[in-house]
DNA sequence: CAGCAGCGGATAGTGCTGCTATCCGCAACG
DNA sequence: CGTTGCGGATAGCAGCACTATCCGCTGCTG
């Protein structure tokens, strides 16, 4: 098929699609005569999934450039692809870690992954993404996420034992390791989504057994 | 104090804080004479929290506007405050929703809910990011999502059991209601964090059972 | 075989976001 | 009384994710 149909069948427009090629996001399409290239099913499902990525899980242009690259470049690594699937969705902005409470806060979630005995690397990001939302409710005098941390961690932990089941179910290692992608990005907002909602019940709940008796406001 | 104190004490620009100032992040300080203002601890108070969710909570400045405007608004209805706040960290890119695909991964999420007997309203922007994933998955050839959405329902739902409690059981109503703000941006990073940590954990794990035997590479 | 839609490739431009820089006249402090 | 900093205003900038335009060519249509 040439760029026409792809976008079509992609619902990405024509000058996006050139966009993606030029930045690497997709592979070129063979070339068949000097100004016609043929592109196949698998550039149309690598364009869904780079828009997955981008629409649905909020990855920047550079960050699905290296998941698509991570891809190929670690077909058989799992671990590898996790951890360029894990930075894709990093925040973009990072706060001032140079503090002695972001430092404590650090310390506090080297401890927490030691006392599971969490296999991670001591230098991942994400360990101190922790540190920073850590921080930053202890310099805004809110002690409760630190408090609570053992019962985030719990819960992560059964999460993410019932996602990497998920992906290890699968028996095509190719299938498996897109698996890894999607699991990590779109996982992650479905996830969110699905917190929201059940912030918004359990509020009405918890805030309804506050206030019993008949004739409950609104 | 003035604004070369706030910098110095919150560790924000002075540039950055004026522009704060102007696009009404913050509230000027009260004016001591044509050319100088006084700012109190308020102050840097609100402006650690605009801080903690832009840089902490990826929050733009245009939904930190929001938050803090509905922290005023709607002191005293916490379940208006938690829809801007949710909405604060809904993603910026949204997906073509008018697909067959999407209406019936939307339809699977009413359900879902209805199932559950959540208290959610029917046209909640959070449903249609359950349904963006739902979908991104489907057209990928990917149903696990969809098979294990009961069970990130439960993890979401008993992870909202403790930030609510978390919430409500703060005594002082201005404080409670700056922790619902905090609990949903500060919440989300935490919790996205570990759950990288956890999936590294258990990916690790669970591919060392798989491949019993001693000697197990690197 | 003429004509015209569409193509691939290249270059330039756009709109938005989140700051950052500069300038001004004035206040405060040593 | 001079230096430093302030508040207020305006302008500028870098990065991101596209979007528009142009070119010569291809290939299908009639």
């Amino acid at each position: 098929m040439r760029v026409g149909e792809l976008s079509r069948r992609s619902g990405v427009p024509i000058p996006t699609i050139k966009y993606y090629l030029r930045e690497g996001l997709l592979a070129p399409g063979v070339a068949v005569a000097s100004n016609q290239a043929d592109y196949g099913e698998e550039h149309l499902r690598r364009l869904l999934l780079v828009r997955a990525l981008i629409d649905v899980g909020g990855v920047s242009v550079a960050g699905a450039r290296e998941v698509v690259g991570a891809l190929t470049a670690y077909a058989d690594d799992p671990l590898e692809l996790l951890g360029v699937a894990q930075s894709s969705v990093a925040p973009r902005h990072q706060p001032d870690r140079a503090t002695p409470e972001w430092l404590a806060a650090r310390g506090r979630v080297t401890e927490l992954v030691a006392e599971r005995g969490w296999l991670v690397e001591a230098w991942s990001p994400e360990m101190d993404q922790v540190a920073d939302a850590l921080a930053a409710g202890g310099s805004l005098g809110v002690p409760e996420l630190s408090e609570k941390l053992g019962e985030y961690a719990d819960t992560a932990a059964s999460l993410a034992a019932v996602e990497v089941g998920m992906v290890l179910a699968r028996p095509d290692p190719a299938a498996r390791m897109e698996l890894v992608v999607l699991g990590t990005v779109l996982g992650e907002a479905l996830f969110s989504a699905l917190r929201m909602l059940a912030h918004q019940h359990e509020s009405k709940r918890q805030l309804e057994l506050g206030k019993p008796g008949p004739g409950i406001a609104q």
